[in-house]
RNA sequence: GGAGACGUGCCUGAGUGGUCCAAGGGAACGGUUUGCAAAACCGUAAAGCCACCGGUUCGAAUCCGGUCGUCUCCUCCA
């Protein structure tokens, strides 16, 4: 029995779907005016290790990850730019899709943008303003007046009068509360626009994701998620445009991960302390910054550095270890491993307990290698694979993953093996001085040799 | 100022009333294996009371209160 935190409730609930073995998931996805960072990886690993997870669970699911393709960032970086806007997000919304296929995240089922949904947002608009949520005040923005709604501050636990008490709300004479926010904002010359009863203009950033959940998730759906700084007030103002519109319950679940630090400190645009994915990815391998990110829960915060990165190498390499060599074979059904696995998971995505699952398969399997036992060994081999997969990782074939890729002047596979010839002739004449210079040679170049019964192999460290 | 989260060994990181004298990974030490290594397996040590103080309970790392510390949100942010 799954059992999740909800956010709205601020506690673990069991799960229950909508529909009977069907989920509906949205999340905030990114705005695309730059590279990634490791804050997005963790978004897109986290919800994609979900999305995985739900799917092996028995869940038909539809995961919908919206790209915020209009913005007043954008359309700044575009003007620095000298060029369209569209230009620009295409450019980005290419490099995200890298950087995910790096990842191994697969894609949700439907990744909407907003440039095209403006009609949903502006029938959005329009519904609130009938319904008397939103006005539209003299300069040709619309606002949505916060007060009328009562669940306002729900998901954040967060009180009008708190609100209106602190010091940053800038006063404003266009809207009739500081805490209203822009459902429309009207366009100045030059700015993309499109039109809309209130004159050109272009969406706020929360209705956006008001009108694509809705477009294509319905009314209700099961699973809202999005990264924790997301809460307030971009899913409280979700919230609030939502539900004023239909009239009830728009998301059951609400799930936010916790943040990516550097010393910390949170990884952010605005601290200028932060790592794009691709930055990272000259130094670590896609599958060691994955293991990164679930090794810890996804609520925790994580603490980014080279150390935990090693550490993440060193454990890959244990559990690509166990695999090597390995027989193909097929993974037992239910076994006592598995349902701790998903009992693991089904605890609000215990990925720590599960990884250490793997562990423990990997130390099975290394026994039974060792006892002889190469069929027992390479079933649970397969299982270790299977569970892995569910995480997305050791999906890699493991001999690939030891020998990677030679380097810029790094000795190729082939003259890897040749020295191993050489090495195993001088093995065999008991050329003991020989075999240890060719080994402390590789070594000097990156090269690890391991001797075991069968031969030698060989990996690059 | 308001709201909230967290504080577990050398590092990382689970555990949220009894099965915990606290999982897993890394690092350390010893043994087996190896020509020697590496990898692997077996074992050991490492948290003297799970930030500190007090309380609830037959029993707490786990619940409650306080203290200290760290972080986050209240402005765009994943």
């Amino acid at each position: 029995m799954l059992q999740l935190y909800n956010s709205l409730h601020k506690r673990k609930q069991a799960f229950t779907p909508i529909e009977a073995n069907k989920i509906r998931m949205y999340v905030c996805g990114m705005t695309v005016y730059d590279y990634c960072h490791l804050g997005h990886a963790r978004v897109m690993v986290v919800f994609d290790m979900v999305y995985r997870y739900l799917q092996a669970a028995g869940y038909a699911v539809t995961y919908v990850r919206n790209i915020t393709d209009i913005d007043d960032k954008i359309i700044a970086r575009a003007h620095e730019n000298g060029e369209a806007f569209s230009a620009l997000t295409q450019r980005f919304i290419a490099a995200m899709h890298e950087d995910e296929d790096a990842l191994g995240v697969l894609r949700p089922s439907a990744e909407p943008r907003a440039t095209q949904t403006i009609p949903e947002m502006i029938a959005m608009i329009s519904t609130l303003i009938e319904k008397g949520y939103a006005y539209a005040g003299a300069n040709g923005d619309v606002y949505y007046a916060v007060a009328k709604f009562d669940g306002y501050g729900k998901l954040s636990g967060r009180k009008l009068d708190d609100l209106r008490a602190g010091e940053r709300i800038a006063v404003d004479e266009v809207k009739n509360d500081p805490l209203d926010f822009v459902l429309w904002k009207a366009a100045k010359p030059e700015e993309p626009a499109w039109d809309s009863p209130w004159g050109r203009g272009r969406p706020g950033w929360h209705i956006e994701c008001s009108a694509m959940s809705q477009k294509l998730l319905g009314d209700r759906f099961d699973i809202h998620g999005g990264g924790h700084d997301l809460q307030f007030p971009h899913h409280e103002n979700e919230i609030a445009q939502s539900e004023a519109c239909i009239g009830h319950q728009s998301v059951n679940y609400w799930m936010h991960n916790g943040f990516v630090r550097i010393n910390d400190e949170k990884m952010s645009k605005s601290l200028g302390n932060f790592f794009t994915i691709r930055e990272v990815l000259r130094h670590y391998k896609a599958e060691e910054v994955r293991y990164f990110i679930l090794n810890s829960h996804y609520r925790s915060p994580l603490n980014y550095g080279s150390e935990p990165l090693d550490t993440a190498r060193a454990a890959l390499t244990r559990l690509y270890n166990a695999l090597r060599g390995l027989a193909p074979s097929t993974a037992p059904v239910d076994s006592e491993q598995e349902q701790r696995f998903r009992r693991a998971m089904d605890d609000d995505f215990n990925t720590p307990e599960a990884i250490a699952i793997l562990f423990e398969l990997a130390r099975e399997i290394n026994r039974l290698r060792q006892e002889g036992a190469a069929a027992q060994a390479a079933e649970q081999g397969a299982l270790l694979q299977r569970l892995a997969g569910i995480l997305g990782l050791l999906a890699t074939d493991p001999e690939d993953w030891f020998k990677g890729e030679a380097g810029d002047g790094g000795l190729t596979d082939a003259a890897i093996e040749a020295l191993i010839a050489e090495r195993a002739a001088a093995r065999t004449n008991k050329d003991w001085a020989r075999c240890d210079g060719i080994r402390d040679q590789l070594k000097a170049q990156g090269i690890v040799l391991e001797d075991a019964a069968g031969g030698t192999s060989w990996r690059r460290a």
